[in-house]
RNA sequence: GGUCCCGUAGCUCAGUUGGAUAGAGCAGCAGCCUUCUAAGCUGUUGGUCGGAGGUUCGAGUCCUCCCGGGAUCGCCA
């Protein structure tokens, strides 16, 4: 049950009755939500000033009327108009009783909404480089990424979670080539690895692999068949590494895409510059160098470009190279026009903040490829900087090193590094603190929100052993004497739960996951503040020892408190602990 | 120079996608432990929302122009 929701149909209603010309247009613009101070009421509507205009009326006529049509509603117990013209509603405790009673039936699915109507959607994250493991700048946007994913399956969307192997490139051949000298190695040779290829450890064991499996048979082939060997094994080896990483993390991908399967005669991206072709987004022509910066090896030479300026772009984009083959962009295109051509027209991808100038680009290549029956929202995950103590902190043993994500993981935890990095907006740098990210105070918001779910079970322990013969179950819990919950510092409490589904719904709306964080916290605080209530006043505790009645009634919102944190936490991919040690 | 992001209390950040007198946490100050976990809570101090215009019933939010910080800038991926 969402209240919101259930008044914003009556608001509608009766705006129908009272003024049957309101179109549906104006309607959708009508928003109920909770007044942002408290003392207006529990609901507050814009609905007579977005009307008021077009009807050629006076906003507190068009309310006053409204307000006279809910004097009838029993479920309001006052309704007043404020201001310019919003109408304040306060609602009956039956309303709140009945929130709390749904939010037990609905369990885990409190909140899940049929919003998106079961469009599909791919969300691609991630899609890191397959040249080693993971580093910590690809940890924002894999855990963003996953998070919108669960959240929009939430709100009724079909989601597929995609990954982009970028494996066609010539950084991939020089992978190989530093993993045949790693395979010389491996045979006894004293070879140093050159700069300019990958130094790094993990290449050994790919190295020994290739030994065991070939002896000295690569040294014995051409080099170029030696490489292309080399190439498909430590390729698997990569992604092995870097699924491991994700796993860490709890990040799972339904699709692997790799753009090797673009490239070739017959492939995506060849009938894709076809396709552009014909619909003439393609021509030879001449691009400007960047003002105010060429670049010194700045040739100026007729190439195949995509009209991307017809789409938005700043400047149309080149295609193919000088040395012929496609340019990343041209396989991109390609890539995205097969997303569209299997079922997708919601695209949402995940980018760190050195790809923000590709954003545009990528926007006119949707457009282009579905001819404007696609969209595709560009996420930008911002830098994050690992601090300790106020202090920048590199974890690197050699210099150049790059902290790894297994490095993060492992010095602080999936739930304490998940739920920091959802805790701030995706689009605002931000610096990650090891210090305070493994405190276990309230400082550190994790910890603070998981410590209300024990704190939960711990008052559900407490309970059994006041009543040791009173029934828990959430069947009793169901039929609990709900109707005790009568005071203020309950029903406030109430309300914060009720807001749940609209803050699901809006945090889905505008992918952004971060909502979800900042409500599980804020539930959390509502949760703590009202449990030390019962430290001034003994009546407010959730036990009372002298009224088993009013205990269980009770112990049905400490219920729907613990099931929505866990339905929060769920979306957050962050475990709700019953005790924390 | 172009493009994108950020600028809100001393610090770290929210701000319900244009709503009412701009909020929270830390820090500071004043309190609360024979208590369902003090791993917590209550009260209080603190603001020209970077600046200037504009749009309208109404702007932290939208538009334009500046200032400051960051990212990025032909065929790399």
């Amino acid at each position: 049950m969402d209240v919101f929701a259930l008044f914003s149909a009556r608001v509608s209603n009766a705006l129908q009755v009272l003024y049957p010309e309101v179109g549906p247009d104006l309607l959708a613009r009508i928003v109920v939500e909770p007044p942002r101070d408290a003392a207006h009421g529990d609901l507050s509507t814009n609905a007579a000033m977005i009307v008021a205009k077009p009807l050629g009326k006076n906003p507190r006529e068009v309310a006053g009327a409204l307000v006279e049509h809910f004097q009838a509603d029993h479920d309001v117990t006052s309704v007043e108009v404020a201001g310019p013209g919003f109408i304040n509603f306060r609602l009956a405790d039956p309303i709140w009783h009945q929130v709390l009673r749904s939010i037990g039936q609905q369990g885990e699915s409190y909140g899940r909404s049929n919003l998106g109507q079961g469009a599909p959607v791919n969300i691609e994250y991630v899609s890191a480089n397959p040249t080693g493991p993971m580093h910590v700048g690809h940890t924002r946007g894999a855990v963003f990424g996953d998070t919108l994913a669960s959240l929009m399956a939430f709100s009724g969307y079909d989601v597929t979670r995609e990954y982009y192997i970028n494996d066609a490139g010539s950084q991939i051949n020089t992978l190989a080539r530093s993993t045949l000298l790693r395979y010389r190695q491996a045979l006894g040779e004293i070879v140093e690895i050159p700069s300019g290829f990958y130094p790094g450890d993990y290449l050994v064991p790919v190295g020994q692999g290739l030994k065991e499996e070939f002896g000295t048979g690569l040294l014995e082939m051409p080099e170029a068949e030696a490489l292309a060997i080399v190439k498909e094994r430590v390729l698997v080896a990569m992604m092995e590494l870097i699924k491991a990483d994700l796993a860490k993390l709890g990040i799972h991908h339904d699709v692997f895409f790799s753009e090797r399967q673009l490239h070739g005669p017959d492939g995506d991206i060849a009938r894709t510059l076809a396709w552009l072709r014909e619909q003439g987004m393609i021509y030879e022509g001449r691009l400007e160098p960047p003002k105010g910066k060429t670049p010194e090896d700045w040739e100026d030479r007729e190439q195949t470009l995509f009209r991307a300026t017809d789409y938005g772009d700043d400047t149309d984009r080149a295609l193919i190279k000088s040395d012929g083959s496609y340019t990343y962009f041209a396989a991109d295109i390609a890539y995205h026009r097969n997303k569209f051509l299997r079922g997708f027209k919601h695209m949402i991808n995940v980018l760190g903040a050195d790809h923000s100038g590709y954003v545009k680009r990528l926007q006119a290549a949707t457009k282009a490829v579905s001819l404007n029956a696609a969209d595709m929202d560009v996420r930008i995950c911002q830098l994050v900087r690992l601090m300790k103590n106020g202090e920048p902190f590199k974890m690197s043993k050699r210099s150049g090193d790059l902290v790894t994500l297994a490095d993060v993981v492992d010095e602080v935890g999936v739930d304490a590094t998940r739920f920091m990095l959802l805790f701030r907006r995706n689009d605002a740098a931000m610096d990650f603190d090891f210090a305070l990210v493994k405190e276990q105070t309230r400082d550190n918001p994790v910890f603070y929100v998981q410590y209300a779910h024990a704190r939960a079970y711990s008052i559900f322990r407490n309970a059994e052993k006041e009543f040791p013969g009173l029934d828990f179950s959430p069947a009793a819990l169901a039929s609990a004497d709900i109707e005790r919950i009568v005071s203020a510092a309950e029903l406030d409490l109430v309300r914060v739960l009720a807001a749940w589904p609209r803050t699901v719904a809006a945090a889905a709306v505008a992918h952004e996951p971060h909502r979800i964080a900042f409500y599980v916290h804020d539930l959390a605080a509502a949760f703590h503040g009202f449990w030390a209530k019962g430290k001034d006043d003994p009546q407010l505790r959730f036990v009372n020892a002298e009224d088993p009645t009013l205990t269980l009634a009770r112990l049905a919102l400490v219920d729907a408190v613990r099931q929505v944190i866990v339905n929060g936490l769920a979306i957050l991919g962050v475990s709700a602990p019953e005790e924390l040690s």
